[in-house]
Formats: structure tokens, C-alpha cells, sequence
DNA sequence: CGGTTCGCTGCTCATGTGAGCATTGCGGCC
DNA sequence: GGCCGCAATGCTCACATGAGCAGCGAACCG
């Protein structure tokens, strides 16, 4: 009898039938320490699989190396659904979970708007903290289509944390550079800009650098601007800022007329959490870890190892060409 | 934060991250004794899910359960391969590796002969016993085509067992009764066939009641045949003898025309084991363990369950019309 | 042929864990 | 409002388990 098979017969012994160890040694025929070392064998070879099943299970180990692949100061990383069905639901349910359990309690929080963020609004419970301020940080009240989506979601957020909103009330990108210096000059604006600058904690996500970003849904660009961005090498926006693979900034100009605070204030902040997942997002989920836009990342199992795997920089090429082949 | 997201945070922590059940209660603000709880709560649920991987790993659940619902001696179910390839082989080596630990070893063993005897026969390494001598409990040497199949199981056996073999020189079934009983008279044939059924240990397979029947093959029934077994209730055959859901004799004429020892004396044996496997044997599989023909079943999972699966007698029923209009 | 090294075995001991029991807290019921 | 019953909680204690270590044997090499 090899000892694979004795490792099998074991852990059958062990794990189905609950019997000890001493017991499955008199019954094989083997010392208890012996039983114990083709038990811990079993389980390094993956002869014993121990999996958890459940919705709002997470991730742990995918979460630590990503923790220690990019000093980030914490990852969620929770089980992307096999049909991908209710996959934003579960991440935005696991970044509300981390709000909430976040421990000193943000006395004000910068959010950008969009999706994701409204889906983690809607997963706050009223009442999960106490006196919690909530900024906008980048523009993009007036043109969305689903009317004031942008303001809702913050407004929602300060509600149920027992806190006041400040909305940022300005498009999201400009036609002119003039334009935004001007808004950005009005006092109104520039309050709220400097009250976004010196929040404690940012909450933000990223689209895609493609036709489904918000920022094409709420008309701010074109399809043709997005593809155009794409050539230049964008994968992704954060705070309506578009940037490539490095995370910089792609077309300057563009950035320019873009209103809210900048990657720079981003990455300075001491907190900033991004909430990114979806296959259409690895990318720029890989950017914004690697750039360190953030220092706490909210994502699914397929990105997170999509970010880690950097042995396959060619996989983001081929994403990119897919895309803009379509 | 709920009981249930409690129970999966735990059963990550312990068993992704191997903490200790008390670092994981300080970690989540519980008590070691709530954390251990909350540890079985996961496992009782099915949260936490202990699955062993291997080709040669067992059911033992389902073994203990068959054991208990139908008084065998011992049960043996291996995991039914996703594709159902390699199904034969697993069995077969099961079965082998039973017989290699049976204690006290036999001193004689009667088989019967066929596919899946072929196949045990191969998984017995030499040297396997010593002293086996091995009998053939049913006719069938001389029509079967792939030349001497039975009878080379049988010595392959018995060589392999350190063993003598003894052959039963007969067709299996012949064309009347007054030829069987003539045949039974001779002195070698009624030799054997005392030998037989003096034999300490019985090893036999189940052949299903189709058109893919070893009888069929080797030429003794025709298709026509054995549709009319069907029709008159048959689900397949044990020792050559076809028998109905609840192990009777279907064709008391056929029977008797049938060269072997009888199922009475199968069923009065100390230790008959039979090996039946696949989904066109989970009827015959039914019929044998209900009617106590095999004191121990090795088996498949899938198989294990069809016997099992009691509550659905019409599943019989609705296979066996199945099969009478194809 | 002897010495050395490596890997496996069985052991001691400290630690982790589950069964069983007393205690507490909560909700229903008079 | 007070009492009862039940379930959840925290605890004691005995048992199961894994880490670390000494002993042994085999293989390898000089």
C-alpha cells in the first residue's frame, strides 16, 4: 500500500468518519504521529480540499499576498460568483462591510460617484457610524441621466452615518481648460474642493476604458473620445481621471478640463479605498494597485489574481487589442 | 453582523489562514468556546465543505449506510469519475485491493467470470495471497469469443493467489434441461460444481439486463431474448441467471437450463462478494443487494446511491420502460 | 569498508480543542 | 410585574494534536 493511498484512507477516516487519530492508526496499522504526518501531507498536495461555500465568503490568502505584493494596508478579496451573476452586488456588500467595521470611524469621507459606489450606498445599513462627513471629490452632478445619481449616492452615505454631505455641484469634465479655472475659482467650488482635499478617508472605484464607463453613459465623452484614449494606452478612469497601464495620465489636456482632486492628492492620502471588480475592469484594477492610487482594495478573485499575475503583461495587450478590435 | 458571516469569517480564518480558534476569537471579539461553535455550526451547514480528491479515495458515508440499510458485511464505493471514464478500472482495483486485505485469506474462492472479473483479476498483483485455490462457479468457457476469457481469469487468479484452478468444462446455458442435467451427471462437471459450492469466499459481478450482456456477447441469449427477459421483468443477471427487482427467477425454464451453482447457495455463502458497477447495472445492483445475494458490494457512487435511493421505487419502473422501448 | 549525511520514525511535551456542565439572559406567559 | 423555560454563553477538564527532538537505518561517498 503506498502512502498516497494511505494518506486517502486517512483523511476518509478523518474527515468523514470523525474517528482520532490513534484510532486510524490501529485501524491501518500505523503509529497516531505517522497518521498525523499523511494528514498534513494530504492537505499539501490538495488530496484534501477544504473549500467555503457561501456568498459573502472571502478570500484570505489572495487578500495577504496582495497585501504583501504591494504594501497595500488591506485587500478584500471575495469569490467571483461561477456565472458572474450579482458579482458588483457582493463586492459592494463586502466595501460596505469594510466601512463599517473601519476602525478609527472617518470623521470625513471623500467619495466619487458612479455605480459601485451607488451599489455600496445601498449596502450601508442606516445608522453604521456616527457623525461620518462625506465630500464629493470629482465632479459630475448635472449631466448624469438617472438624475442625480452622483448627489444621491453621497447624500445617502452621510445619511445613514450620521453625517452632513457636501456635493461637489460641477460637470465632471469641462470643454474648456478656462472653464474649469473658472469654476474651480468660485468660492462655493473651491470650499468644497479643499474640504475633498482634507477628508481622512476616500472611497472611490474605476470604470473601464471603454463604451460602458459612466462617463460615456452620462455623455461627458464619446465613443470615439474613449477609443482614441485606448490608443493612447488608457485602460481605465479613476475620479473621472483617465489613465494607462503605469497609472499616468493619459491625454493631459482632457485631465486638465477634468474637475475634482487630483491622482497626486489620491495617492497622498493616508486611506484611500477602491472598490473594482468585473473582468472589464482587471485592468485598470492592476493600474490602480500598481500605481498606488490606493492603500485598501475591494475586489473579486478573478481581479485580484489578474492583478497579481504579472507574469503575463501580454494578457493586457491582448485585452486591448480585443477591445479596441470590437 | 450575523451568526452566518460569523461562521464563514472563522472558517476562513481557521482553515485558510490556520489560526488558532483562540487568536481567531480575539480577533473577532468572540470567546474560543463561541468560535469553536460557530466552527461546527460551518461544517453541520455545509459552509465549510472537506472534499477528498483522489482516484483512489472512498465513500465511506455511503459504505457505512449500506452496510446499516441492508445488513452487508462490508460495502466498498469509489467516487464515480465526472466523466464516467476509468469507472471500470477504479471499481476493479477497489475490488482488488478488498480481496488482498480480506482476513482470514480464503482458502477457496469461487468466481464467476466476465468483464469485470477480467479487470479484478488484472488489478491483483502476484503474489497477492498465498494458497487461493480458485474455482469457477458458472459455465462458460467454450463459446465466449475473446478465446478462454473465463478460463484465464480464473487461473490468472488463482496463479497470481498462489493457487490451483479449477475449471467448470461447460457452456453456461444450454438448449434443454435433459442436457444439463446430463452434463451435471458427469463425474468432472458434478466435481467442480461440489467444489464450488463448498468454496469459503464467492466473487461475482451482475451483468444488466441488455443487449450489452456478456451472455448476449458470447453468444448464449440472442437481443430478441433478452428483450423478453425484460418484458417479463428482468434487470440483469447474476452466476448466468437472470432475476427480476426482487431476485427472482424470471425464466424458471431458462434457469434450468443454466450451468452454476444456484443463487440459493449464493445466498446461504459466509462471504459473497459482489462488484457491480455503472449506471446500466444500478437496477441489477438493487435487486442484488435487496435480495441478499451479496454479503459484501463494491461499487460506485453513483451506483450506491440508485440503491440507496429507496424512496423512489418508481425510478425502477421508469427506467426499465425506458429501456423496453428502445 | 568506514564515515557521514539525510530522511524517516517514534517519542516528549506544550498547546489546541471538544464534551459536558453551571450560569446567564431573554422572551413568553400567567 | 414576576416567574418559568429555553437557548445561548462561558467555563472545567480530559483528550487530541502538532512542534520539536533523539534514534535509527539506508544510501552515498571517499
Amino acid at each position: 500500500m503506498t502512502d498516497d493511498v494511505l494518506s486517502v484512507r486517512a483523511a476518509e477516516l478523518y474527515y468523514e468518519e470523525s474517528k482520532t487519530q490513534d484510532e486510524i492508526g490501529t485501524l491501518l496499522g500505523l503509529t497516531r504521529w505517522k497518521v498525523g504526518r499523511l494528514l498534513s501531507r494530504a492537505r499539501e498536495l490538495g488530496i484534501v480540499r477544504i473549500e467555503i461555500v457561501h456568498p459573502r465568503a472571502r478570500r484570505l490568502p489572495l487578500e495577504r499576498e496582495l497585501r504583501e505584493r504591494f504594501g497595500l494596508r488591506d485587500a478584500i478579496v471575495v469569490p467571483t460568483p461561477n456565472d458572474g451573476t450579482g458579482l458588483t452586488q457582493r463586492v459592494a456588500e463586502a466595501a460596505a462591510d469594510y466601512l463599517r467595521a473601519l476602525r478609527p470611524v472617518p470623521r470625513s469621507l471623500g467619495v466619487s460617484w458612479g455605480r459601485t459606489l451607488d451599489d455600496i450606498a445601498i449596502h450601508l445599513p442606516d445608522g453604521w457610524a456616527r457623525g461620518v462627513d462625506v465630500v464629493q471629490i470629482n465632479g459630475g452632478v448635472s449631466l448624469n441621466r438617472r438624475a442625480g445619481s452622483a448627489a444621491t449616492t453621497a447624500v445617502a452615505i452621510a445619511r445613514s452615518g450620521g453625517g452632513e454631505a457636501t456635493l461637489l455641484p460641477s460637470p465632471a469634465i469641462l470643454e474648456r481648460r478656462e472653464t474649469r479655472l473658472a469654476i474651480e475659482a468660485d468660492r462655493t467650488i473651491a470650499g468644497v474642493l479643499e474640504l475633498a482635499a482634507a477628508a481622512s478617508v476616500y472611497l472611490f472605484s474605476a470604470g473601464p476604458a471603454d463604451g460602458t464607463s459612466v462617463l460615456v453613459d452620462s455623455g461627458y465623452l464619446s465613443h470615439g473620445d474613449v477609443e482614441e484614449l485606448v490608443r493612447r494606452g488608457a485602460v481605465g478612469d479613476v475620479v473621472g481621471r483617465y489613465i494607462d497601464a503605469n497609472g499616468n495620465i493619459v491625454d493631459p489636456e482632457l485631465d486638465d478640463r477634468t474637475v475634482g482632486i487630483s491622482l497626486d492628492q489620491l495617492r497622498a492620502a493616508g486611506l484611500s479605498i477602491a472598490v473594482v471588480a468585473g473582468p472589464a475592469k482587471h485592468d485598470v484594477a492592476r493600474a490602480v494597485v500598481g500605481s498606488s492610487l490606493c492603500t485598501v482594495l475591494v475586489t473579486d478573485e478573478d481581479t485580484a489574481r489578474a492583478v497579481l499575475d504579472t507574469n503575463s503583461p501580454a494578457s493586457r495587450q491582448f485585452n486591448r487589442q480585443k477591445r479596441e478590435a470590437s
